[in-house]
DNA sequence: CTAGGTGCAAATGCTTTGCATGCCC
DNA sequence: GGGCATGCAAAGCATTTGCACCTAG
């Protein structure tokens, strides 16, 4: 079980640095280490992170990679479908890494900041019929809930 | 048809005036000025708003209140359900005001900006059934669809 | 009177930008 | 070698905080 789990999320950033470099070949943008040493940094974990706690996760390995190159790989790998930007209502935004799975939502705890993820093959559905109906084109959508998780709501 | 739009805002402000009068008093808050002054501009219009759009509409009636009573009445108004916080993915928090209607959520065109409304009632039921099967006790939940709206989509 | 509210300005936190240096193509 | 990417520090925004003054209760 563990092993095969580590070969999954070593697949993921295989093919994820496939796709970082053919987009960066593609749009004529440099392949530079950083890059990849931040994108091998964001496929280790399963975390939604934010762009100072993988800055200084990147300070700890002793790597000299400033906050605005973090930011800037962001926008890159952003562009380019590797990681999902997700606004929780707070004003730090965060990042989640987007595998080939299917579109999910979030579930977060007021209380203790816990973040559950799950999907619903209705909501698909609705938003396309929510488009058509309001003349929208649309290309995504974000479904947040906000309450308490099983922990905290028995306090 | 204009004045009965006029008496539904007059009266929407009026109920508005007394909820917050009442939440003030039961909680031991002062009724200022201030804070009738900034509900009454909010409900004198049915635009989302930010901070810094009704600070300067406030500085353009010459009214001499500062940003850091506009930040804390509307941390007081969210408290007793006036108005609603809503972050569209920005850094710039937007507020509505929140009349005795139902839940609805929005359409944003990421071209032009332009912010729609819309309701739909299997939402409800399946938020319920989320929070059932993943053990949360649901408080609110904000969705939000992305993408162009009619004029940007046929540009 | 007196605690809570306000205005003002300074501080904070997150993110972006300007500029000199470095390194990919 | 030429120019984009980087590191660093400074600037930019949105929001919060500290403090002296003011005012509702």
């Amino acid at each position: 079980m563990k092993e095969s789990s580590i070969n999954h999320e070593n697949t993921d950033f295989q093919s994820a640095k496939k796709v970082l470099s053919d987009f960066l070949l593609m749009n004529g943008f440099r392949k530079t280490i950083e890059r990849f040493i931040i994108l091998e940094e964001i496929y280790s974990t399963d975390e939604h992170f934010n762009v100072e706690t993988l800055y200084s996760l990147l300070k700890k390995k002793k790597y000299r990679i400033s906050r605005a190159t973090v930011y800037n790989t962001i926008q890159v790998l952003m562009k380019c479908g590797l990681i999902i930007k997700q606004q929780f209502g707070k004003t730090t935004a965060l990042f989640e890494k987007k595998l080939n799975t299917l579109h999910h939502d979030h579930l977060i705890c007021t209380e203790c900041g816990l973040i559950l993820e799950f999907s619903d093959q209705h909501l698909e559905q609705i938003m396309r019929k929510v488009g058509e109906l309001m003349d929208f084109e649309i290309h995504k959508y974000s479904l947040n809930l906000f309450g308490y998780c099983k922990n905290c709501s028995s306090n």
